[in-house]
DNA sequence: ATGTTAGGCCAC
DNA sequence: AAACGTGGCCTAACAT
């Protein structure tokens, strides 16, 4: 009673909402002390209105104090803001970002933050992202001609995914609308298996997406039918795995290195956390390098074209620029063949594929359709 | 006053 | 839950 409380402490919070209130804590944090992430304070949310009351306020929070307020202050003279781009700072040769603002972590479907990334007079916003660029490096890795198919198909891959996993009788374009939970769970199992998720994490994964309660077995039950499916991919994880333990590094395919000393720890679980790094090397540290190599090529071309076009962010599997107006289609034709370029790992016909946003900002239009009139 | 950790959350 | 991979930034709380 009368005591100050500051909603940014979780300190605070815990005891206001666990011993004042009274609500139960329903996750331990990996010191032991009650949680209070989203997913805790959502599910308290019924109980009590003091949790959305915190999650309103975290999320405003979080945009104004790490992107918003980081923007006026830190322009430089011409009104820009330029931040960084480390190339020795990941395990796996992704780049990272960081300084004045991390480029690599602006807010996804927020217009307001990337409204403020403007194309000068003349210019637009060009935003390049390859198509679940990951997925199609293990389906080249494990030489898997099913999984490759469905990249040669074309179409809704999470559909064409589910369709083959659970036998469904209708199209692979009407997956989405008449099996969106089979479409969700098939989708859930495809990144699952990139990062090693067991059968826990995916059910846990797919309740939260599509709302519906989805148990443990009937992930086990997905993940079985998707490895019988796609039975070379599986056969490749194995094998990879298996080298791993044995030797504690590995080599990607364009000959990066991933040490893995861990593989001989007494410790079970960081045995096996080291091995799922490993896995998940091969796959991120391919895609990014196609990306990445595809821009630095992309770069030195536009040194010898007619027309404007500056490369100003990576982010992973995707590369922005900003394009003068009347060069966008060359631009993206010469992107296009930059990251589709065979570097030997490409599905015979099938390059990776590609698609490009285009517009003021780099909201494409959302932040003008909803603030600007 | 400065440095580190914990908890939380943003991205791919 | 070392369990689902790779990063960086923010605040509070604690340590030096
Ligand atoms: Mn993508």
């Amino acid at each position: 009673q009368e005591k100050e409380f500051n909603p940014n402490s979780t300190v605070q919070l815990r005891t206001l909402l666990f011993d004042y209130a009274g609500l139960k804590p329903s996750k331990k944090t990996p010191t032991g002390a009650p949680s209070t992430d989203a997913e805790v304070l959502k599910k308290l949310a019924d109980e009590h209105e003091i949790p959305k009351h915190i999650l309103s306020i975290r999320q405003k929070s979080k945009i104004k104090n790490t992107y918003l307020d980081k923007i006026l202050p830190q322009l430089d003279s011409d009104d820009r803001l330029r931040t960084g781009f480390n190339i020795h700072s990941t395990t796996s040769g992704r780049l990272s970002s960081s300084g004045k603002m991390n480029m690599q972590q602006i807010p996804r479907d927020n217009p307001i933050v990337k409204g403020c990334i403007r194309a000068k007079e003349g210019n637009k916003i060009v935003a390049m992202d390859l198509t679940t660029a990951e997925v199609y490096v293990a389906a080249v890795l494990s030489n898997d001609k099913n999984l490759q198919g469905v990249f040669k198909e074309g179409g809704d891959f999470h559909g064409s995914i589910a369709k083959l996993v659970f036998n469904l009788k209708c199209k692979g374009e009407e997956v989405a609308k008449y099996y969106p939970t089979q479409r969700q769970a098939a989708k859930a199992v495809t990144f699952g298996i990139m990062y090693g998720a067991g059968a826990h994490k995916i059910s846990e994964q797919v309740t939260k997406d599509s709302g519906e309660p989805f148990s443990k077995h009937d992930a086990q039950v997905v993940i079985d039918g998707y490895f019988k499916q796609f039975n070379k991919l599986k056969l490749w994880i194995d094998r990879s795995s298996k080298f791993i333990e044995e030797n504690g590094f590995i080599y990607s395919y364009f000959g990066r290195k991933r040490r893995l000393p861990n593989v001989k720890s007494d410790n079970r679980g960081i045995r096996g956390h080291e091995v799922r790094s490993g896995l998940n090397f091969l796959v991120q540290s391919v895609a990014s390098d196609i990306n990445l190599l595809g821009a630095i090529d992309a770069h030195n071309m536009l040194k010898e074209v007619p027309f404007k076009a500056d490369i100003f962010a990576l982010v992973h599997d995707s590369i922005l620029a900003e394009v003068e107006e009347d060069a966008i289609d060359a631009y993206k034709v010469l992107i296009r063949e930059c990251v589709q370029k065979d570097r030997g790992l490409s599905i015979p016909g099938c390059p990776v594929g590609c698609d490009f946003d285009v517009g003021e900002d780099y909201s494409f239009g959302k932040f003008a359709k909803e603030y600007d009139i």
